[in-house]
RNA sequence: GCGGCCAUCGUUCAAUGGCAGGACAUUGGGUUGUGGUCCCAAGAACGAGGGUUCGAUUCCCUCUGGUCGCCCCA
């Protein structure tokens, strides 16, 4: 029998590969785009809740931009030269042969709505936060996705340095909210465009003098992105630059004061930061301060670093597309990593909360009831779950017992007639007939017990 | 963009150049309108396309996807 069957599978598959104008579904998402599953969901919700509250609490206000802008807008402030802009976006030209991409992330779009909007004319700083999906072009691997999403707050229009703490603040709060308790925050300053060119010149010359010790791919960098040969893993490159030069020796007079006081508020808030000399980030906009959320884990003899998040000032942004000299400074948070890192740690969240009432019914009379009787239980705030779509008691019984629910409530043919319903008591297995005016009344007070 | 490893029911794990099997999950049943345990049954998979072969899920190639490292980053 098995055989046979197997045959006209086969034989099924090839009439429908015989059909070549039908085009092949693929039921894959995309690369790099997953599916977020309910099961999963409890870990967004409290990411999400988390994050948005402590956002409120510190006098952020939504913002929400478009997933697309004109693609300059990106290169011109991410800047080109950039792996984000050069090979990264997911960029297109519209109908109308406008040049447009997919947010690689959301600062410039916040930069561009703040100059439309003339909010520079709003009491300063402009303090927003934003959620949403952000689109990379690269090889997706752990914790990296093409499309991911990110929460983070920009306050625009302030250069005292303690708008930087308090980013650094919220950032590292909503983590450890989060129950991820072995954050690090790393901090740098890359000094403002002027005395980041004379350190910039200075490390070229450094590392030009130990071209031979570094890898094939810092000796591109050294043409490149000089900087980011700073945070290179070979080991011989870790081993050229324990003697370079640090950026936090070459800051001019006003970066200097603007990084000491950064660590003077940081001391007070008493979060656990460490400076990280070699913490560059990747975009250009970023000036003076720098700074990441790590999460550290031991398993074994290997630490495992997982970068949750990070920001620092971009003070030329807004300036750099049309704008006013306005100072700004913003974090973001990668949710997915937040979540993944959560469900890793099996932090506490809160849970989902369970129906406590099941309502069965029997009969097509008895249907009829109950559809309308469960509206009457939801709508005084009883939490009930039904199986409406199964035909006979036992079954529904069944699924009763298996969400835990605490009282069923039986509504079979007689009943409905002589408009009364059983009360059953799941644990105990007793069970009464009452008046089905009194079910709301009965069910409460049952509950409160 | 480059390199390594991987791909079997919804999940997880087997086996096999000749009928792909278990566990968990799902659905139904163990006589009438009563759950948990237990028992029985059913449905459910070789990622796609080529090649080698009498025959490929198995061997080879390509693609797709996953994963890890590089690059980079959240």
């Amino acid at each position: 029998m098995p055989r046979q069957k197997k045959i006209s599978k086969k034989s099924i598959r090839k009439i429908k590969a015989a059909k070549p104008e039908k085009e092949e579904l693929l039921l894959q998402s995309p690369r790099g785009m997953r599916d977020i599953l309910p099961a999963d969901q409890i870990y967004w919700q409290q990411v999400r809740r988390v994050s948005e509250k402590a956002a409120a609490d510190f006098g952020y206000r939504r913002i929400d931009v478009p997933l697309v802008e004109f693609t300059n807008i990106f290169s011109r402030s991410i800047g080109e030269g950039t792996d984000i802009i050069d090979k990264e976006m997911y960029s297109f030209s519209t109908k109308g042969g406008e040049k447009v991409s997919l947010r690689p992330e959301f600062t410039a779009g916040i930069a561009r709505a703040y100059i439309q909007h003339g909010m520079h004319v709003s009491p300063k700083p402009v303090k927003l936060y934003y959620t949403g999906p952000c689109y990379r072009y690269d090889r997706p691997q752990e914790g990296r996705f093409r499309e991911f999403f990110q929460f983070g707050c920009e306050a625009l229009g302030e250069q005292d340095p303690v708008i930087d703490a308090q980013m650094i603040q919220m950032g590292w709060r909503v983590i450890y909210q989060l129950g991820i308790k072995n954050v690090r925050v790393n901090v740098n300053s890359i000094g403002c465009p002027s005395c980041r060119k004379s350190y910039r010149n200075l490390l070229i010359h450094y590392f030009e003098s130990k071209k031979q010790k570094l890898c094939i791919d810092c000796k591109r960098r050294l043409e490149t992105n000089p900087l980011r040969i700073l945070d290179c893993k070979e080991d011989k490159c870790v081993q050229v630059r324990a003697s370079a030069p640090q950026s936090i020796d070459h800051l001019c007079e006003e970066c200097r004061t603007h990084f000491k006081e950064l660590l003077e508020y940081l001391e007070e808030l008493e979060i656990p930061f460490e400076l990280d000399s070699n913490l560059v980030r990747g975009l250009d906009y970023y000036t003076k301060t720098v700074f990441e959320f790590m999460s550290v884990s031991e398993s074994g003899e290997e630490k495992r670093k997982n970068a949750l998040g990070g920001g620092g000032r971009y003070d030329g942004l807004v300036k750099m597309l049309g704008g006013e000299n306005t100072p700004a400074v913003g974090f973001s948070l990668g949710l997915d990593r937040l979540a993944a890192e959560m469900k890793k740690l099996g932090a506490r969240i809160y849970k989902e909360p369970k129906p406590r009432v099941f309502l069965a019914q029997l009969g097509v009379f008895a249907k009829k009831k109950s559809l309308k009787m469960f509206e009457g239980l939801e709508r005084s705030g009883i939490r009930v779950a039904e199986s409406f779509g199964r035909g006979s008691l036992k079954s529904q019984l069944k699924v009763a017992d298996r969400l835990g629910v605490e009282i069923t409530l039986i509504l079979g043919q007689k009943e409905a007639i002589d408009q009364t319903v059983i009360v059953k008591d799941m644990a105990s297995g007793n069970q009464e007939i009452i008046d089905a005016g009194k079910v709301i009344d009965e069910i409460k007070r049952r509950l409160k017990k």
